[in-house]
DNA sequence: CAAATACTACACTGTTTAGTTTACTTTTCA
DNA sequence: TGAAAAGTAAACTAAACAGTGTAGTATTTG
């Protein structure tokens, strides 16, 4: 019983993903819904019937691919484990997190609509805020348990982000540069938590 | 003779000033000539007489921009001087950078566009790239002079702009975030400071 | 199997838009 | 001052596009 997609169903997943990529490439004011639908091999007037309105459409992309991040990047406090090991799991995971692509699509779609909605801004941020910032917290904790400096949590979490993304997320989202190898993403991690301990271990 | 603007010449900055104002509140896409026009209290010939297309225009827009930044943030290397200090007023002239509208309205019209069009990216970044890295030339020679520790000094002042960024420039752009204050600002270069040297002090 | 539901092609509306044409007025400058 | 250059309003073209209406075909399901 795999394969019990009803037609409907499947039409519905094939102009969701035809969106996406319709969306990526010409953004949203730049995407057609008469494209859409031919990308989907899917009549307009079906698209209309599964959604009322581009917009419509758009938000459930936005929704979908939000939606996909089930994998926290969230990390626990261990007082009894080093703190560039803990870091260094943080790093890494970020970084999986930013060449993922359902995290690249999400960027590539809904950044560029970002500057000009604070309301999607608003709402794709809330929507995937409820995990994103475990870092703050882990932070935190070492600052309580004494074996960080004390300090403003949220602004070194920022810092310690700001590190990474430097060489892993704007470069690429922007100037279409590469994502690093694994080589060079070992380096960005471990200069990251090098750099953030030599500021901040107590 | 301080109004010597010849008609024409006025005429052109009209929709210059206009044309930067449309592309940064609605894009490239969802700006529209006949909105400019009126904008630039300007006939929609006159405009096509002075820019033969939306795109010349836009190209003509960007380029405008990048030549307003006579001022570079370059930095020069004093053996004699504190790192810390030298480095501080790179952080402050960085901010202010960042800070500055014709900077943050170049970003507003240009980076959405980058994403889709590699070429646009390309150009802006050649444009500006002449003068933009200073500090990676500061962080080379203070290694070769000993006082920082040897390493990449790209990889370096990516960190370091990173860093100051995170805080100043992305929230800003894509969050519309308030700037901040003189007294953050303050916090955000002494952190980058404290921590680039922290990290790389020989 | 039959009724309801969904899909399809296609024509259509109404709007917006980049860019042009025209006929006329204003500014420039030799 | 008068011809050339530049500006103007307004109507226009041609294309694209979001969204709808329709009539007929395929699929689902009780």
């Amino acid at each position: 019983m795999e394969k019990a997609l009803t037609l409907t169903e499947k039409k519905r997943l094939d102009i969701l993903a035809a969106a996406q990529e319709e969306f990526k490439e010409k953004g949203f004011l730049g995407a057609s819904m008469d494209s859409l639908a031919k990308r989907a091999e899917v009549s307009k007037r079906t698209v209309y019937n599964h959604f009322p309105s581009k917009e419509i459409l758009f938000h459930n992309i936005v929704k979908q691919l939000c939606d996909s991040f089930s994998q926290a990047v969230n990390i626990e406090y261990h007082a009894d484990k080093p703190l560039d090991e803990q870091l260094h799991v943080a790093a890494v995971n970020e970084i999986r997190l930013l060449e993922s692509d359902c995290f690249r699509n999400l960027n590539r779609i809904t950044i560029s609509e970002c500057i000009r909605s604070p309301e999607l801004a608003l709402s794709t941020l809330e929507h995937l805020g409820q995990q994103k910032d475990g870092l703050h917290v882990w932070i935190n904790e070492a600052m309580n348990d004494g074996r960080l400096k004390k300090a403003d949590a949220n602004f070194a979490a920022q810092q310690f982000l700001g590190l990474i993304k430097a060489s892993a997320f704007w470069p690429q989202l922007f100037m279409n540069q590469v994502f690093p190898t694994a080589e060079q993403q070992k380096t960005i991690a471990d200069d990251a938590v090098l750099m953030f301990l030599a500021r901040y271990r107590a």
